[in-house]
DNA sequence: CTGAAAGCGCTTACAG
DNA sequence: CTGAAAGCGCTTACAG
């Protein structure tokens, strides 16, 4: 079955469109829409256009207003079918009256403008029609697209859906419709998506993967298109950011560690030309250098991408050179899984050889083995705090604070034990 | 400080662009847009403007072509101001051509129509201005918006990102942008979204929301945008589908079970008005059916939900009513990290107590206490797969299949045991 | 090869 | 309270 709906092309449609079903040969003919189809398109379209004369459809089309001075008929035969959607001016034609009374009869805030029986009119005949306003043609004219473009590294990494989730609902609060863009990373994609949404007239923009002073920026302010960053730093004047205090975070994850007797503590970084990567090695470095002189000595190594295969392979390099480490910070939950998956690979016990500690509490980190003390990252409110002030750019109301800071929560579990109870236990890890 | 960007929607802006940054009282006087946004903006209008006179703005803009020949001026003085986006016009203007040479210049298409000296020339121009096209207007003109809209429950349930991932990635090779919604269930919602997003002018839908027998089918048919069904079976004709074989998935599960030689088996199955739910139930009980010689006995209780918490309840009630079961097949991992939460929260144990296979195999459904035993759902083929038939239909090409059956595959992992392992052990429950 | 014009479907200032 | 017209920024058939 052909489920096109835009068979005909270059079908001589407006003749398909003059005739009945019973009397249509050429179009059925055409073969470029099977009979379903076409019935049901057909049936569409009448039902539609009751009060339309069945002849020509350029016509019919042509009686529009401009048409009534205008004698010759502009050809427009390699158009795109439009998917014969009723518009303004069939409503208008239906109920008897001007276009722009239908604009204004079926605009909330100018329905005042309008007599209560015309609005009832227009009500109807735009219901009976299945009238639908153009968004499109509505935003061209008003300047004002209704919609906003998100733009993450990658949907399938579980922290950023929850922020996505909460974005799109504020701004479905207020009628605008959400746009989605995955860049890997990768700063060309990056650029062809900021490129792209501002094509398609976005009035705003979330960007959840800025580097530090990424070169997009630049675009979004010159373009004049409201942008705030989110969960990165882009340690960027003109962008307002709303992210995590990542390195009060790793802070938390030290001081748990210490307090529980670690004293070698090493660091599993993620990329360090990101905030997230930089902030979180930087704040684990202060953490561990403010506690030096009870002991604590740090060491740390770093994967190419936040990734549970990057924390594999760094958990793996980082026991080949610092044997004696008792825990691990990871530099986000992904990380943590994958030190744990290695861990496990080579049965050394987590916690008690090695204990990790992750960070975000991404959905399930409860429910793994064993369950990751992590330090919680509140990724809707990220989201939604980053959705009001993007409400506030794009209505131009002053905001209060362009730099907000949401606060990290540890949230104990069982990945970690004292290193006493590590002692008492298997502490050593079979050896290599 | 203030970031708006569209800061003179009452501002006498055209005024205030008629100045330089020195002698504009009147524009920061407004107060409506700090200094530095001023700035900014001036800037970069200065730079884009950079061959126009600095005159009345709207005299500038005046001077399109249409206004060569009327002298009226029409005063759109409450229009929000545009971002003063460089258009196509500004690009003519700088080459000192016609904009319709433009428009060939810079679609690849028409490019063969103009001369190479004219393609550069206008290339330049383009360049050096910003020039961005206006995706909205042109799709306005063309009927094709380049858009398409993605319908999900929840991104914040783990299945759902990486279907959208999947699709996100296969538009935006075509240069497609992608909306998405969420409905959490509810049909409301979802006929909101489906309506708001054929305002937009999306080119196709696919939706992964649809119950059986949708009325949110009809609409889309009716307003002929060509739509597919993913993950659910919308069980319609007029709607191509992609989904996992639900039934076969639970038949596997059963079997696996079965063959460890489980005869009193549970199902806590999602909600029955949508397909995922239904054919498992269906499937599982078949299943069940067919190993009845074997003394298999189905037993089953239902979730509202496919969430972790309606998993847990739906436990509770399992085990209260059916004390005697050796294994559960959850209809989904959410169902069964919750089955997996209240056994160890009753400190049953999984699977020595009870064993517990969940269907899609999420993300981490390996690193979870017990590893779970789940059937795989390739959810990133299903959006894949759904994408290319959508395109196919936005092409007016036939497809092949409009009916796509994924295989599922059995992840065997550490939640099931044998029943005679589980009789070694501490088969039996804590007495409640 | 390039220009001039029309029109996609709306909204809104201006008249009446 | 309603109508007529202009224009948002494009694309494209039609002339030349």
């Amino acid at each position: 079955m052909n489920f096109s709906t835009r068979p005909s092309l270059s079908a001589p449609r407006s003749h398909a469109f003059c005739c009945t079903a019973m009397q249509c040969p050429a179009f059925v003919y055409s073969k470029l829409m099977s009979m379903h189809t076409f019935v049901k398109i057909f049936c569409t379209r009448v039902r539609h256009r009751a009060t339309w004369p069945l002849c020509n459809d350029r016509l019919v089309r042509g009686t529009r207003d401009a048409m009534a001075k205008k004698t010759k008929t502009t050809s427009n035969a390699t158009l795109p079918e439009r998917a014969n959607r009723t518009t303004i001016v069939d409503v208008a034609r239906c109920a008897g009256v001007h276009w722009s009374t239908v604009s204004r009869g079926l605009n909330p805030e100018k329905r005042h403008l309008i007599s209560p029986e015309m609005i009832e009119r227009v009500e109807t005949c735009a219901k009976q029609l299945g009238y639908r306003a153009n968004a499109m043609a509505s935003a061209l004219r008003t300047q004002r697209s209704r919609t906003v473009g998100v733009i993450v590294s990658n949907l399938g990494d579980p922290v950023h859906p929850p922020i996505v989730r909460a974005i799109e609902d504020r701004f479905a609060e207020i009628g605008y419709v959400t746009i989605v863009g995955n860049t890997d990373n990768h700063p060309g994609r990056q650029a062809a998506l900021i490129e792209r949404f501002i094509q398609q007239g976005v009035e705003g923009l979330i960007v959840a993967t800025f580097e530090r002073n990424d070169p997009g920026i630049a675009v979004c302010v010159e373009a004049n298109i409201p942008v705030v960053a989110v969960f990165r730093d882009p340690e960027s004047e003109f962008v307002p950011s709303v992210r995590i205090d990542d390195a009060k975070a790793m802070e938390l994850a030290v001081h748990h560690l210490a307090e529980r007797g670690h004293r070698k503590i090493a660091h599993i970084g993620g990329p360090q030309n990101v905030s997230t990567g930089y902030h979180r090695y930087r704040g684990f470095r202060r953490a561990c250098k403010a506690l030096a002189n009870q002991g604590v000595e740090p060491s740390a190594v770093f994967g190419e991408a936040f990734t549970v295969e990057e924390g594999q392979f760094a958990c793996e390099r980082l026991l080949a050179d610092h044997n004696d480490i008792t825990a691990i910070v990871a530099g986000n939950d992904m990380l943590a899984v994958g030190c744990l998956r290695f861990l496990r690979s080579k049965g050394i016990d987590c916690p008690n050889a090695i204990s990790v500690v992750g960070m975000n509490d991404m959905l399930f980190m409860e429910d793994i083995a064993p369950a990751l003390t992590t330090v919680r990252t509140p990724t809707a409110d990220l989201g939604t705090q980053a959705s009001c002030i993007l409400v506030s750019m794009i209505q131009g109301l002053p905001i209060s604070n362009d730099r907000i800071l949401l606060k990290p929560e540890l949230m104990v579990r069982d990945s970690v034990t004292s290193v006493d109870a590590q002692q008492s236990t298997k502490r050593r890890r079979p050896a290599k």
